[in-house]
DNA sequence: CGGGACTTTGAGCTTTCTCAACGATGGTGG
DNA sequence: CCACCATCGTTGAGAAAGCTCAAAGTCCCG
């Protein structure tokens, strides 16, 4: 089933001389928190990292393991989940280029995290970061500017699973994730007629949005039949009329 | 139906000049964010809070209002909620002595903040906390700290929004709170026989945990037959079974 | 002692879930 | 290149958890 460059969970690249160059590659040079360094500062954080990348589909973090490194994503999405111990599972984030991890410095992590796709990372190493922390306060201001937006965006996440209908969870996804990918503010400036990939299954959705895969798919095709939305493909969508979507989702439609 | 006191949302202390004394009154003082100052840098932290006193009932920040302010609480209990424009309502935390809101520094408040009883906070401009944050960089990593065991709460509490029943729920509510008011850290550690009060209503439980006040009310006298708990009064309960109520709580039992 | 607000309990209903079958899609090997 | 198979998604029918509406009970506070 699994190849064996599969099996193997984790890569790590072997090479750490080249830093400099692979940060001025790498697409998460000038977002999330490589983006409150310089050039030169940037080196030293990269001197702290190690590159690894992960085969698609590998749970890299296991929840209530020992809490040992700190991730900053540099290609690829990943799914950041917690699971009872019946097997219920919920997905608290799909985590993108620029995003981290591992940020609650408790002993143990508190979720499982898997890569989505092939994924490359840099991990730092807790008690490294922190040195780096102190060189260069900008980057724990950074961290700390992050972490306050994700609590605002947890806050909303539990009004959604706390008080809206599937429909409105669905389409509040939908704006959301269209949001993220055309990276504009506000969904009042979406573009219709875009395409949208929606690189998780369906079971990943229900997993986030609170619901069952079969909630889900006939959330979906509701709105395709009332006309919101086409389904290019089974993973790729239109949005015909993001503005009655996104009505929807803040619970006025 | 308000005393002519309770009409004032918000009074502000109007003696800042003994404010190295009010800190060593505080019952916030080794707590949270000000814990992570000596004495000497706290008056340094005080002289840029204004205290203000909150009437019971009354909300002091609303939701989508410009974010002018940071509160630091120093005594009672503040409800943090956000609405949809239909009026559901969902209560993203009880805040109690020593917690703080208002971190994200994006324009406007994400959310609404209510006095459950009488409450006192201390209140810092925006501008000033970032001065004070330049001053003392401890006081900027205790924050971080703080809000990243805050989002690992967040993502705790998505799993029981989006995966746990009713039963559930509120187990898992009941053993939170019994684990705060007894300051330790793991449920197994929860003392039997212990007084626990609650100081919201079924509404605000509701809203809390995404039920209706019936299905929290329902689920209570159900743990109540079931010898699990005693109901004291109305809002006080005796945990007769915290071990069980924990494996409830955990989607064991 | 009375009144208002909150809580409990009951009965019926709705949304969503569960279980099951069918259909589409994409990768693989003949 | 096509047929097959596994996986994933859709659709349908029935069940159930939790919601809604309604009424009765309780508690606090004046």
């Amino acid at each position: 089933m699994y190849s064996s460059t599969m099996r193997r969970a984790i890569t790590i690249d072997p090479t750490p001389g080249r830093t400099a160059a692979h940060c001025q590659e790498c697409g998460a040079r000038h977002i999330g928190i490589c983006d409150a360094l310089s050039d030169e500062d940037l080196g030293f954080l990269s001197r702290a990292a190690q590159r690894v990348t992960v085969a698609a589909g590998r749970t890299f973090v296991e929840e209530a393991e020992p809490a040992g490194y700190f991730y900053n994503i540099n290609a690829g999405t990943v799914r950041v989940f917690k699971t009872l111990p019946d097997g219920r599972r919920h997905i608290t984030g799909f985590l993108g280029v620029g995003q981290f991890l591992g940020l609650d410095f408790g002993g143990n992590y508190a979720f499982s995290a898997a890569a989505m796709g092939d994924v490359a990372l840099c991990r730092f190493h807790r008690p490294r970061l922190l040195e780096v922390f102190a060189e260069f306060p900008a980057l724990e201001r950074r961290l700390l500017n992050i972490a306050s937006h994700e609590l605002t965006a947890a806050h909303e996440q539990m009004l959604l699973l706390g008080r809206k209908t599937a429909r409105e969870r669905l389409a509040s996804f939908i704006i959301g994730w269209a949001a993220r990918a055309q990276s504009c503010q506000s969904a009042t400036m979406l573009v219709p007629n875009a395409r949208l990939t929606l690189p998780m299954s369906r079971v990943d959705l229900a997993d986030y949005l609170g619901l069952t895969i079969e909630t889900v798919s006939r959330s979906l095709n509701l709105f395709k039949k009332q006309g919101l939305l086409r389904l290019a493909s089974v993973s790729e969508l239109v949005l015909l009329q993001p503005q009655l979507l996104a009505e929807i989702a803040a619970g006025i439609a």
